[in-house]
DNA sequence: AAATAGAATTGACCGCGATCAAGTTTTCCT
DNA sequence: AGGAAAACTTGATCGCGGTCAATTCTATTT
């Protein structure tokens, strides 16, 4: 399922990690990588599968998530055309934790450790970029485990609605990116509590439901406040 | 307050992304480092400071916190000699999140970005380092945000404690390297009920506290069991 | 378009763990 | 060493949010 063309074009052009460098470095990065495509539902890696790739992203979308002792699913976080997963096992030489699945359909290209290896040692500003992301992550996911903690579920779901809502919206309306049972997982709640939330929050006057998955924002101040 | 002198000898020698270099290499680096040394109970730096500076641990410790909006604290990390911290303001001009505070006498070495990313082209390999510590630290968060999701109280108190043990330890007792109320931020919960969890778990006969910062553990699978 | 399965909503219940308060112990400072 | 200030423990209370169950609604498949 490796094809070795015009796919994977965009995976290095379009990366950030990558598209700083000129064309000819990226050609060359080209010949390293591999295109590989998910169908809906595919897992791309899984947890306790030991892998030296590293995978990023090219069209589509990656669930990351997590299954706890018990069984139950804790979603991480959602991985978009550009972003990339596997550093853990690519750095550290350790099985993942994480399962990958696809959301839709989904190509990725992948580099193996010993290609990016030399990649980075030959390119150092590679490995800036890749810092800076990584930094960026750790950052993410230490807000939000800080949340879990010391906001309420409300809380978590309003700061969830306003993050979608980016600064530069005119219609105030967000389009929810992931079905309620994966949103209710993400901020780490269940699907009823969601539901019971979303409709207080409607009852305040803060949101308006639109449809099931567009919500307008009419308050976002307030929201904040909770 | 800053001294150019043997101090940071070993801040470069004994940490991990620097100690794989050669002697010249290190003392390269020496002369780009500038220590720092902080009493008890002194920020390191705070939220909303902007810094420039990668920050290393020489001696004693660091406590990592965040506090949310409502003004509660979060333990997200201690941080010991060899470990670093700042790389978000570092990597990605962002102001910091967290506040550093020293646990006792602690002295540091720091480094500006400047000089840290020249070192960085010129001696790549200090970046895999660094990529590996990130990663680890990745993976650490995600697991720490999941247990807050999926495990109760009790678990993550007992996983703690495991954890603390470490695979080699015959005697099998730990030493809390934390204030109660540290431990309780850090695992997510309140030192009330640390203290009550403590108390069950003795009387079920999993533990044995020996003295306020001595715990024996008794059952270690019926512990990872709860 | 019908059929079937998954997703979402709503209701009833209840248990975990936070909070408040009071008392005890430990740590820190001079 | 002695006193003040934290830290810790224990008890009583209560509310948030999880679980279970029953519909309803929305997709996907043929």
């Amino acid at each position: 399922m490796t094809n070795k063309n015009h796919e994977h074009k965009s995976c290095v052009s379009l990366v950030p990690i990558f598209n700083h460098l000129d064309a000819e470095q990226m050609n060359e990065i080209m010949e390293t990588a591999s295109s590989q495509s998910f169908k809906k539902g595919e897992l791309v890696y899984h947890a306790g599968e030991t892998s030296d790739v590293l995978t990023i992203v090219n069209k589509g979308s990656l669930r990351l998530y997590r299954l706890s002792e018990s069984g139950k699913e804790q979603l991480v976080r959602v991985l978009r055309p550009g972003e990339f997963t596997g550093e853990l096992a690519l750095f550290n030489e350790k099985v993942h934790e994480n399962y990958a699945e696809a959301m839709e359909p989904t190509s990725v290209c992948q580099i193996t450790r010993s290609d990016l290896q030399a990649l980075l040692i030959k390119y150092p500003s590679i490995s800036l970029k890749i810092l800076q992301e990584l930094s960026t992550r750790v950052d993410q996911s230490e807000t939000q485990a800080t949340r879990f903690t010391t906001e309420s579920t409300e809380q978590r779901l309003a700061s969830y609605l306003v993050d979608l809502l980016g600064p530069d919206s005119q219609t105030n309306i967000v389009t929810l990116p992931l079905a309620k049972k994966d949103l209710a997982s993400y901020i780490g709640t269940t699907p009823e509590t969601v539901s019971r939330k979303l409709k207080e929050l409607e009852e305040m006057n803060l949101i308006k439901r639109i449809s099931s998955s567009k919500i307008k924002i009419l308050d976002e101040d307030n929201l904040l406040f909770l």
